[in-house]
DNA sequence: TTGTACGCGTTATCAT
DNA sequence: ATGATAACGCGTACAA
C-alpha cells in the first residue's frame, strides 16, 4: 500500500473528500457526530494529512518562521522558547529554520515563504546586510531581532526590528572597566570586514577609550580570524592565548561575547595566572553559562526575554494591521560580577 | 502580482513547463543553450521553484532528516555538523529538526516522511521508548543515535543504533572515582521514571559501589525532577544546593551530564567551598564547555564526531542496501581533569 | 530535444 | 450538512 490519503478515509467512513477535510481542519459546517466518526478512523488507521498538499492549497497558513543564524548559538534558545509561547497564544504556528553562517538567510526566507505559505519571519541573529532589492522581494512583514546594523540605505519602513544599542552598551562595559582603573584593555573583537554587531561593539570600544583620552593600541585588539568559529569559546582562547604571548601590557580582556570571554578565562588560567587578581575579563551577551562560569562573569546582559516577547508583539502588530514597522531598542544592564575587579 | 510560477517563466523563455523543470533539476535532455537562457531568466526574475508542489510530485527527495530532541541541546551541534558533511558528501539533503521535550519524535517524523518524501531519519538524543507498531509505520530506515534504552521487545533488525554503553562508562567513571579514595558519591540522575540513558548511567553508578561493597545511600542519590528543565545548569545547581544543605556526608558528586555538573561546581563554590579540595565532581558528556571550565571537568568523553560519522554511515549502508541493520556501540573515555582528585 | 497533459493530496468553491 | 470538482505548482510519461 501507499501511504493513507484522504480519499481512503473517505472511502472508509462513507463520506466525501471534503467531509472528512471539513473534520480535520475543524470547520465549522460539519455535524459534530460525523465529524467524531471520521476523527475516530483516522486515529485508528494512524493517517497522516500530507503538509506538502496542505501547504500547496492554502491560502494562508497562520504560521510564521524563526530563522536563527548559527546553529550551535546557544544564546538564541531561550529567546526562542518565548517566541514560540508567544506565536503559539495567538493560534499561529512557528516554523524554526537554523540557517549556516554561509547560507543566505533571504535567500532562505524566500523559499520558505513560498513552500509554507508564511504570514511573518523572524530573523535572529546574523549579520544582515542585503540589497534592497532582494529584500523587496520579501512580500511578507518581517522583524529583525538582535541584528545589528542594517543597511541605512533600505527605508526602514520595511520591516521592524529589536535590538539593544551595541555600541553605547559596549561603551558602557568599556568605560566601567576604565573607571575601575583599567587603562589598558584588550578587546577580542569581530573580524574587520563584520559589518553588523561586531562593528558596533569594537565602536563602542572605541569610544569609551577615546572619551577617556586613552590612546586606542592597535596591539591590544585582537579580530577573530575567518578561519575560526565565530563567537566560539575556542577563538576566545585563541586569541587571548595570542595576546598573552605579545607580552604587550594590559590589565583586562573585553570580549564582544560571553563565550569568547569564558576562552579568555581558559586561556588565562592555563599560562598560571589569575582572575581577577591578574587580569579582569569582561563579556557581552549574559547567557547562563557566564552565570555559572567560575568565577562568574561580568557582562553586558540583554534582556533576551522581553526582546523575544517584543519581537513577537511587533510582529502580530503588523501583521494585524493595528501598527507599521516599529524599531525598538532595549537597555541592556551591566552585570557586575566576579571576573573583573577594580585595580 | 501572485508570486511566479514555473508557468511564468516557460512563458517568458517561449519554451514549454517541462523545459524549464529540466533546467531546473539538471536533467540530461535538455540543449546547454536552452538551459542557460532559461536559468538566466529564472535568476534574473528571482524565481524560486515552490517546495511544497516539488515535494508532492517527487517519488524520492534524497533527503534525509535529523530529529534532535530539546532545543537547546548544545551536545549535539557538533555532531549535526558531521551528519551534514557526510549527508551532503553522497548527495543527500539534509533536513535538521528539533522535537521538544514533550513532543512525540515518532509522529514528527511520520508527518515528515510524508511531507518531504524522506529517505532515511535519524533520531538524535532523547529517549524513545516506542511501541512496535508506531514504529512499524515508518516506512524508512532511521537509526537512533546515542540514545540509550530502546524497548527490548522491538526487533532489533527495524533500524540501526549508534551509542556508547551507558551503563558501562558511568560504571567506569564512578569506579574512577572509588579507586581514588572515594566513598561517601552522590549522583545527579534523571527522574525515576526515566527509561533511557538516564536509568542507564544510574545502573552503573550502582552497579560500581555495589561491586566495591559501598552500600547504596538513598540521600546521595538526586534525580531531577520533572517540573526542572532536564539535564540543565540550573538543574544541577539546585539538586546540589539541596544536596549540601542535607548535610548528608559524601566527597564526590557524580552528574550524568556535563551541564549539570557545571552546575554542581557553581553549588559548591556558591557554599564556599573548594573543587577539588572538599569536593570532587565529575561529568558526563565530554562537551566542549567542560574543557574550559574552571576547573576543567572530569568527564566521560563521548566520541561524538566519530558516532555521528558512523551514524551517517550505517544509514547509507541501508539505503544502498549494501547491508541490513546493525547495532553499534563506541567505546567512551574517561577524560581526568581538575574537577576530581584522589583524597 | 522539446511540448502537452495528467496527477500528486489537499483545500476552497460551488452546488445540492 | 454534505459531496463533486476545480485549482494549487510541479514533475514526468508520452507524444511530437
Amino acid at each position: 500500500m501507499g501511504e493513507m490519503t484522504i480519499k481512503d478515509i473517505a472511502k472508509m467512513c462513507g463520506v466525501g473528500i471534503s467531509t472528512v477535510s471539513r473534520a480535520i481542519n475543524n470547520h465549522p459546517d460539519i455535524n459534530p457526530e460525523t465529524k467524531e466518526m471520521i476523527n475516530a478512523t483516522i486515529k485508528e488507521y494512524g493517517y497522516i494529512p500530507n503538509n506538502s498538499a496542505r501547504n500547496l492549497k492554502r491560502t494562508e497558513a497562520k504560521s510564521i518562521a524563526v530563522l536563527v543564524k548559527g546553529i550551535s548559538n546557544i544564546f538564541f534558545s531561550s529567546m526562542i522558547k518565548v517566541m514560540e509561547e508567544e506565536i503559539k497564544k495567538r493560534k499561529y504556528t512557528m516554523v524554526l529554520h537554523h540557517v549556516e553562517f554561509n547560507e543566505d538567510e533571504v535567500d532562505v526566507a524566500l523559499q520558505l515563504v513560498k513552500e509554507k505559505r508564511l504570514a511573518g519571519i523572524i530573523f535572529l541573529g546574523g549579520y544582515f546586510h542585503h540589497s534592497e532589492d532582494k529584500l523587496k522581494k520579501l512580500h511578507v512583514p518581517f522583524v529583525l531581532s538582535t541584528i545589528g546594523c542594517p543597511p541605512e540605505n533600505f527605508s526602514k519602513k520595511g520591516y521592524s526590528s529589536i535590538s539593544v544599542d551595541d555600541e553605547q552598551e559596549s561603551y558602557n562595559m568599556v568605560n566601567w572597566l576604565i573607571q575601575n582603573g583599567h587603562k589598558n584593555i584588550a578587546i577580542l573583537c569581530a573580524s574587520p570586514d563584520d559589518e553588523s554587531i561586531g562593528k558596533l561593539r569594537l565602536e563602542g570600544y572605541k569610544k569609551a577609550l577615546l572619551e577617556n583620552k586613552i590612546e586606542v593600541n592597535l596591539e591590544l585588539i585582537m579580530p577573530m580570524r575567518p578561519d575560526m568559529e565565530q563567537y566560539s569559546l575556542q577563538s576566545g582562547y585563541d586569541l587571548t592565548t595570542q595576546l598573552l604571548e605579545k607580552n604587550t601590557e594590559f590589565t583586562a580582556v573585553y570580549a564582544i561575547s560571553d563565550m569568547m570571554a569564558i576562552g579568555a578565562c581558559k586561556a588565562i588560567f592555563d599560562k598560571g595566572k589569575k582572575i581577577p587578581e591578574d587580569y579582569s575579563v569582561a563579556g557581552f551577551d549574559g547567557t547562563e553559562m557566564g552565570a555559572f562560569y567560575h568565577p562568574s562573569l561580568t557582562t553586558v546582559r540583554q534582556p533576551v526575554e522581553d526582546m523575544a516577547k517584543a519581537t513577537a508583539q511587533l510582529l502580530f502588530e503588523v501583521l494585524s494591521e493595528k501598527s507599521v514597522h516599529k524599531h525598538r531598542i532595549f537597555p541592556a544592564e551591566l552585570v557586575i560580577r566576579e571576573s573583573a575587579k577594580k585595580i
